[in-house]
DNA sequence: CTGAAAGCGCTAACAG
DNA sequence: CTGTTAGCGCTTTCAG
C-alpha cells in the first residue's frame, strides 16, 4: 500500500529513457517529441508521480515559496492580509509558509530563521509589537531575500530590496471627523490608545488636523485616552458624559471599534440617541459593526487590498524590471457611513454605504 | 552585499575539516569533540551561516513540515483551529504549509498536491463543503501520508493512517436545551440550516432527543429553518412572534450565533424582555457573543483544541507507538451561559461564564 | 530529439 | 574523534 512514491528514475527505467527526457517531457519543454510527451506524462498519471519540490528547488536554487510571519494568525484583520496575500502569491505560482510571532521578538527571531532555512524567496513581515531591535532583519537583507513589511513598519529601515505597505490612518481619522463635521457635528470626541504606536499616533493626529482645517477647536476634555476594548469605551464614554451639559460631546471618533461599542452602549443605556444625539465612527470595520444597533460606521482597512498589493510589492522586489512606483506604499482606507453617523437620509456627498 | 549564503562546504573549507564534521558538529552530535563544535559554532555564527532546509529535508527523506488545507483562512473559526495547530506543531518541531480550498473541489485537489509535492510528512484537512468525490484523498492516502481531517470530515473514508476530530455537536445542542429547560422555559424554539449539512443535523437532533428525554413535547411550529445570518434570524423570530398568543416560544435555540442576535434584535424591537420573555442561546462563540446586550449565551467550539488535539492524533498516526486511543475524536462542546439565558442570578448548578 | 554527466547542500553509513 | 564516499530527486549544460 504505501509505495514508494515515484520517481523521475521509475518513469525512465519503466519507458526506457533517460531522466533528462523524463523532466522534460513533464515540463513540456520544447525539444521533445510530442508522442514521448503523450506516453510520460501518461505514465506519469498511472503511477500518481508527484514532482519532488524539495529537489526540484534544491537543484533550481529556487524554493517557490513566499515566507509570511505576522503577530497572530487569530483575530480579523491578520487573517483577511494573509488570505490577500495567499491569493495573490497563488496566483503568482508561490506556495505560502506562515508563521506567527505571538507577539513575542523571540518567535520572531526564530521564526524568521525558519523562513530563512525553508530558502523562502522572499518575506512578508508584520512586527511583534514588542520588537525594538531590527538586527534579525538587518540578517535577512544581507542575504539579499527581499523583505515586505506591512501594517506594523519598521520605521528608517530601508534598502534596495526593503518595501512597506501600511494603511494611511492619518487619511482615515481625516475623513471620519470631516463627515461628522458634515453631519453637523460641533463637539467631537476622539477615543484613543496610546501614542507611541503609530496607528493611534497618526489617527489622532488626523483627527486635530481635521478640526483645524475646519476652523473648529481642539479641547482637551474631549480626548479621552483609554483601554481600546468595550470597557475602555464604557469608562470614557461615562466620563465624557459627567461634562457639564454642554460641554458634553455630541459625536465620538474611536480609535477603534470595540471602545466605539462600549461608547454606543453606555449611550443607549442613559437614553441618548444614536446618531442624532450622539453620532458613533469607530476604525477597522470589524465583522460586528454591521451587528450592532444602529450599524456601526467604520473605517475600512483594505486588508485584503493589503495583503495582494504587498505580494505585488515583493515581485517587484524580486524583478526590479518590474518594479512599478515607489516601494513605500500608502493605502487609502475607505470611510464606510452606516446608520451610527448618518443624521440626514442622503449625505452632502454621496458616499459607499456597506 | 548580497552574499551567497555560507554552506556547510564553505564553513569546512575554512576550517579545513570535513563536511561531515561540521554536519556533526552542528547537530551537536555526541562524537565530536567540544572543542570543534566551538570552533564550528563561532564560525557558523560569524557567516550568519542558516542551515539549508531543503537539502537536508531531501537527504534525510523528512521535509519537517505539515500541510494544512481548510476552506478559508479567514473568519473566526479556522484562524483559532489552525492556530492550535501551527502551536502544536511547533511545539512538536514541525513547520506548516496552509492553503485554502475557498470551498472549492478543484482548488482543495489542486493544493492537496502542492502539499504532496512539498513532501510534507502529514495533512491535516477540512473538507470544502462542495467536496463529494474523495479521490483526491485516496492519492493521499495511497502514498502512506497520514491525513487528519477536522471539523468537516469525509464518512466513511477510513484507513490505518486517517483520522478525524470534530465537535460533538449533538452533545452541545442537548446541553442548550437541557439548560433553557432548567432556566424554567417550556416552548423552545430552534433555528436550523439545512439538515443535510452535519452540524446542523447533529444540533437537531441533540435538541429533539433533550426535550423528548426531559418529557417535552416537540412543536413542528417552533422549528424554523432559515437561512444562518442575521436577516435569516429576524424573519424567523418575526414569522414565530407571529403565533397566537400561548403558542409563541419563551426560548429559542439557534445553530450559530448570527441568527440569534437577528432573533434578539427582534425580541428588543418587539420589547420583549431577553432573557425574561424569551431567553436566547447561540452556538459558536463567536467574538460578537460578548458584545450584544444582553450577552448571548453561546456554545464554545473548542477551536484551538480542535487543531491541537488534530495534530496529536497526526503524530499518533506518524508513529504508531505513540498511538493513544481512537482514530476517531469527538471534543465535548462548552457551554457558555450569559445573560441572553440565565434567568436566575445563581443557576441551579453554577456553570462557567465567560 | 535524446542521453550522459554533474551537482544543488546536506547526511549517514562505513572506515579508519 | 574525523574523513571518505555515496546519494536524496531533480535540472541543466553539453554532446551527440
Amino acid at each position: 500500500m504505501a509505495n514508494r512514491r515515484a520517481s523521475i528514475t521509475d518513469l525512465a527505467k519503466a519507458l526506457n529513457l533517460s531522466a533528462s527526457t523524463i523532466s522534460r517531457a513533464l515540463s513540456d519543454h520544447a525539444d521533445v517529441s510530442e508522442a514521448t510527451k503523450q506516453r510520460v506524462r501518461q505514465l506519469a498519471e498511472e503511477l500518481h508521480y508527484q514532482p519532488n519540490q524539495l529537489a526540484a528547488a534544491l537543484r533550481r536554487g529556487r524554493s517557490n515559496t513566499l515566507g509570511v510571519l505576522v503577530p497572530h494568525i487569530t483575530g480579523h484583520f491578520f487573517p483577511e492580509v494573509v488570505n490577500g496575500i495567499a491569493v495573490e502569491a497563488s496566483k503568482a505560482g508561490y506556495n505560502v509558509m506562515i508563521f506567527q510571532s505571538n507577539e513575542d521578538v523571540q518567535q520572531e527571531k526564530k521564526n524568521l530563521e525558519l523562513l530563512m532555512n525553508a530558502q523562502v524567496e522572499g518575506i512578508l513581515v508584520s512586527l511583534a509589537n514588542t520588537t525594538q531591535d531590527f538586527a534579525h532583519f538587518d540578517a535577512v537583507r544581507g542575504q539579499g531575500v527581499p523583505l515586505v513589511f506591512f501594517d506594523r513598519v519598521v520605521e528608517g529601515f530601508d534598502g534596495p530590496n526593503v518595501g512597506t505597505v501600511v494603511l494611511d490612518d492619518y487619511q482615515g481619522a481625516y475623513q471620519v471627523v470631516s463627515h461628522l463635521i458634515e453631519q453637523g457635528c460641533s463637539r467631537i470626541a476622539h477615543f484613543t490608545g496610546p501614542l507611541h504606536l503609530n496607528i493611534h499616533r497618526n489617527r489622532h493626529q488626523g483627527y486635530l488636523d481635521a478640526l483645524t482645517a475646519h476652523g473648529m477647536p481642539i479641547e482637551q476634555e474631549l480626548i479621552a485616552f483609554c483601554e481600546m476594548n468595550l470597557k475602555g469605551g464604557k469608562q470614557a464614554m461615562r466620563s465624557l458624559l459627567k461634562l457639564p451639559a454642554g460641554q458634553r460631546p455630541d459625536a465620538v471618533f474611536s480609535s477603534n471599534d470595540l471602545a466605539a461599542v462600549g461608547a454606543m452602549q453606555v449611550a443607549k443605556e442613559r437614553r441618548l440617541r444614536v446618531p442624532d444625539d450622539v453620532a458613533i465612527v469607530g476604525f477597522s470595520n470589524e465583522v460586528f459593526t454591521s451587528l450592532t444597533e444602529p450599524m456601526l460606521s467604520s473605517v475600512d482597512q483594505r486588508c485584503e487590498r493589503m495583503g495582494k498589493t504587498a505580494v505585488q510589492l515583493l515581485q517587484g522586489l524580486l524583478d526590479t524590471r518590474k518594479l512599478r512606483g515607489s516601494r513605500q506604499i500608502m493605502l487609502k482606507p475607505e470611510l464606510l457611513v452606516r446608520e451610527s453617523s448618518l443624521r440626514r437620509p442622503e449625505p452632502t456627498k454621496p458616499r459607499k454605504k456597506r
